[in-house]
DNA sequence: ACCGGAGCCTGTTAGC
DNA sequence: TGCTAACAGGCTCCGG
C-alpha cells in the first residue's frame, strides 16, 4: 500500500502521540509479522524503551528508542498504523499491537499480512541497501544522473527498485514518468542529460505533492486518524486507464511492466 | 546485470 | 444476482 509520501503521512500523524512514551509491552498473533529477532527476544528488549524519535527512511517508519535500540516497520501493501485508547474494541486485523505507559495502544492493522517489524542495534542492518532519499537535499540531478550511468534497466522497474532509489512506488512511478514526459518502457540508457533533469524533478515534484496531499487513498489507504488522503484526487495517469489526459486530451493507457499495472500516455511520453 | 515468474496473504472488483 | 478469476500502492527468491 503505503509508499513515501503515505509513509510520511503515517510519520508526522505519529509523532505527537508517541515521541516521549515508554513502550510497556507487545503483543503478536502473527508470527511472521516479526522479521527479527524471534517474538519473545522483541517482547523483552522493546519492554521499557522509550520513544525517543520517528522517522523515514524510504518506505520504513524508524523508531529511535532508548538504550541503543531501534524498531523499524515496513508496511508493505495493506498496513495501518494508529495510536488508540487501551479501551478501543479489537480489531481482527490488527496484528501486532505495542502498549503504551499512558495506557494507549500502537496498533499494527496488517489485512494481508506482508508488513514486518523489525527491532535492531543497528538500522543499517535493514535500511542499508536502500538507494538515496529522493527528497533529501543533497540527492541532486547529478547525483541521479550518476546512479544512472552503466546501467541498462527499463526505466518504470528501475525506479521500483528500492536500491536504487528508495521511497518510490507504483503510483509515484508512474506519476513521475508522465511529468517527465517518458515512457516507462524507456531503457534507462537511452536518456538524454534534459530527459534526466526531467525525470529528477518530476519525481521530486510528485513525492513532494504526495506529501502535501497526506498521500493518496486509492485502494485501502487512510491516514493514522482513518481519514482519507487527498492526492488520488491530482493523478494524472495512475488507475485512469482510457480516460483522457489532461495534457492532450488522447486516452491514458494500460501495460505490464515487471509484474506491475503501468499507466501512462503514449502521445506525451516518448 | 537484468528479466520474468512464483510466492507471500486476503479483500475487493471485474467479468461471465 | 451469484460465482469465479483477476487484481491490489511491496518485495524476495529463483532460474534463465
Amino acid at each position: 500500500m503505503p509508499e513515501l509520501p503515505e509513509v510520511e503521512t503515517f510519520v508526522r500523524a505519529l509523532r505527537r502521540p508517541l515521541t516521549g512514551r515508554t513502550i510497556a509491552g507487545a503483543r503478536n498473533d502473527w508470527p511472521r509479522h516479526i522479521a527479527t529477532p524471534p517474538f519473545d527476544q522483541l517482547c523483552e528488549r522493546v519492554s521499557g524503551r522509550r520513544i525517543e524519535g520517528i522517522n523515514r527512511r524510504g518506505k520504513y517508519l524508524v523508531f529511535s528508542l532508548s538504550d541503543d535500540e531501534t524498531l523499524i516497520i515496513h508496511l508493505k501493501m495493506s498496513g495501518h498504523l494508529s495510536v488508540v485508547a487501551g479501551d478501543t474494541p479489537p480489531d481482527p486485523y490488527v496484528h501486532t499491537v505495542f502498549d503504551l505507559d499512558d495506557g494507549g495502544e500502537l496498533r499494527f492493522r496488517d489485512p494481508r499480512k506482508f508488513g514486518r517489524v523489525y527491532l535492531v542495534h543497528d538500522p543499517a542492518e535493514v535500511l542499508g541497501p536502500l538507494g538515496p532519499e529522493p527528497l533529501a537535499e543533497d540527492f541532486t540531478a547529478d547525483q541521479l544522473a550518476g546512479r544512472l550511468k552503466g546501467r541498462k534497466r527499463v526505466l518504470k522497474p528501475l525506479l521500483l527498485d528500492q536500491t536504487f532509489i528508495a521511497g518510490v512506488g507504483n503510483i509515484y512511478a508512474d506519476e513521475a514518468l508522465f511529468y517527465a514526459g517518458l515512457r516507462p518502457t524507456r531503457n534507462s540508457a537511452s536518456l538524454s542529460p534534459v530527459e534526466i533533469a526531467a525525470l529528477y524533478a518530476s519525481l521530486r515534484k510528485v513525492l513532494q505533492m504526495g506529501i502535501d496531499r497526506e498521500g493518496a487513498s486509492i485502494n485501502s489507504y487512510v491516514k493514522a486518524d482513518g481519514e482519507m488522503g487527498d492526492m488520488q484526487n491530482a493523478v494524472a495517469v495512475f488507475r485512469r486507464t482510457g480516460q483522457t489526459c489532461y495534457h492532450c486530451g488522447g486516452p491514458v493507457e494500460r501495460i505490464v511492466l515487471g509484474g506491475r499495472s503501468t499507466h501512462f500516455c503514449p502521445t506525451c511520453q516518448r
